[in-house]
DNA sequence: CCGATCCTTGTAACCGGTTACGTAGCGTAA
DNA sequence: TTACGCTACGTAACCGGTTACAAGGATCGG
């Protein structure tokens, strides 16, 4: 039981498979008696048009690819909506795969998605820059998220080094006397350039305090297993600056579970402003994700629709946001 | 510049275009050096199939197409997880669209999947089943998850009322006296059947309380406006049974916000379970949402894959999550 | 040594649309 | 009347793959 195609129309309907064509797309050159004629027609055989087909014939899907590492989570839920708003508003669909980290899946899923989209936005913060070019289908638009640079591609990137800086002065001003840093995994590139901006904003704005990082992996056990361990080591700190929020809410779920008062002796900030941190009160810096998604889509977009400046490198800047993990002003 | 066909790697071999697709897709009447060479030509020239070409032509895509009415939020973040790890092993893509309540939404997205897509997801909790038929691409698998019954359609389905009966009880075993229901927008299939089960497990379970519900719309504010209108009316409650976890985090914020000790004067009980949830302590019935994303997925391919069983309808039971928000037993 | 068989390769049709180009039919001007 | 232009429609090529079928060459048995 297939479905008619438009020959199948034609034929019934007595015309040209041209001519369906043209009636059911609305162009002028057809008189409105055969448009009507034919768009019964079509009506009685259930006719929808072969969007693969209608594809390979104009070149164009109207469908943009999006490779992520991971589609769940709060981080990327807040980033696939704001692409989610932006797609559906211009009539465009989101072709997804994710890749968890795995150079190869992403390598598949890149060439699956060769001939499916019109434009590409990517996320690989793990990806090697140099075997990277090659692999992205050749001369559609894409956009790159908080990854490694690529000549000639357009970029969107939250600026870690300001996120970090804002928050160490926040702790500084508070009386901070030993910032421990919970690292993201190694050889991410976001997880990276946090590690570094803090060892230089510590040296920066509180020169006699000695850089301390542990390794995370940005999930939230690793922010909790962490803290145990330094607990239990009697390390001296009181203040928790991990990698990202997720993190933050396992080392907070230590020191309570330790009995040790936040923020009063101990406080704890994140990164990202996921809707959680909100809940919990958790001080952090806010990344606008889902306006990277929306912005990132727009781009393409743009690019689809002519616009040909210079590839961009835009740098989204995240704000603090003080909440009751670093509040001692406040009772916790 | 655009990327290299197969007629370009064949003219540029020497060897013929049936060639060229055998050689790369591995078939096996091909000589080890005429692979060679052809891999060797079809690296330099960075060939990389047209999927969209090779779709139409073997009629199969390896997508899976989805839409949701939404994609952002816990909730579908749960599910899209599902699905994501199903379809990832499987070596699928997914197809989104999205059409936030809007029938017409709904019906573009689903012609434009016509010939993208393999088999297809739909959950359209508010959807007119008598125009939904016809609406679906003919002729290929699909899954409806939490929507209305279409004949012949496999489904998939949260047990909305065994669900309530089991909340209403641990409520009536906790002692409540009066418990008042906040319910999701009316006219989607899961508020309204909460609903009535919400008045039917009262009636069974606790003959002389008088059921109360008040109008939401899943959203948490609607959960937090509501028990503020309630308390500021003077009604008396000492639980609040909300159709799902988000208006219950919202009723909880009030009751804070209004110094009203939980669980000991009221107790809250959500619907679902989101990852929130259990960071917040709120009491809730667990329904498996990643692994209804699982099961779709694999359904779509167990009849890709030749299954050809009847239609099913598979009723999952959400179970009890008992959390702070109704433990009496402990401090908060 | 010859014909049958098998294996490899090429030719061309096909998937389901779009569209450049050709043409029939009509109205108008010379 | 013929020439011409315009409009509406049909024919067929094309998008980029796959694959049924045909054909050529090598291998094999008799």
């Amino acid at each position: 039981m297939k479905r008619a195609t438009i020959r199948d129309v034609a034929r019934e309907a007595k015309v040209s498979v041209a001519s369906v064509s043209r009636a059911l797309n609305g162009l002028s050159s057809v008189t409105p008696e055969m448009r009507d004629h034919i768009r019964k027609v079509a009506d009685r055989l259930g006719y929808v048009p072969h969007a693969g087909a209608r594809s390979l014939s104009i070149s164009r899907t109207n469908v943009i690819g999006v490779v992520l590492p991971d589609l769940h989570g709060e981080f990327f839920s807040e980033l696939v909506r704001g692409m989610d708003r932006a797609t559906a508003s211009r009539g465009y669909q989101m072709l997804f795969s994710t890749m968890h980290a795995d150079p190869d899946l992403a390598r598949a899923a890149m060439m699956a998605m060769h001939g499916r989209v019109d434009g590409l936005i990517v996320m690989a913060p793990q990806i090697d820059p140099a075997q990277f070019g090659e692999l992205i289908p050749g001369g559609i638009p894409r956009v790159l998220i908080n990854s490694p640079q690529v000549a000639g591609t357009d970029q969107l990137r939250v600026d870690n080094t300001a996120g970090i800086e804002v928050l160490v002065r926040h702790f500084v001003e508070r009386g901070a006397q030993r910032i421990v840093h919970i690292t993201g995994p190694a050889g991410n590139l976001d997880a990276d350039e946090r590690l570094s901006a803090y060892r230089e904003m510590v040296a920066r704005y509180a020169p006699t305090m000695p850089a301390r990082s542990v390794q995370g992996d940005f999930f939230e056990e690793s922010g909790y297993d962490q803290v145990v361990t330094l607990l239990r080591d009697g390390e001296p700190f009181d203040a928790v600056l991990a990698a990202n929020d997720g993190m933050a809410l396992g080392a907070l779920r230590a020191l309570r579970e330790a009995g040790r008062p936040v923020p009063n002796e101990i406080m704890v900030a994140g990164f990202d402003d996921v809707p959680l941190a909100r809940h919990l009160g958790l001080t952090t810096v806010r990344v606008p994700l889902d306006e990277i998604g929306d912005v990132a889509v727009a781009r393409i977009v743009a690019r689809l629709d002519g616009a040909t400046h210079e590839a961009i490198h835009h740098q989204l800047i995240p704000n603090l946001v003080i909440r009751a993990t670093t509040d001692r002003s406040a009772t916790p």
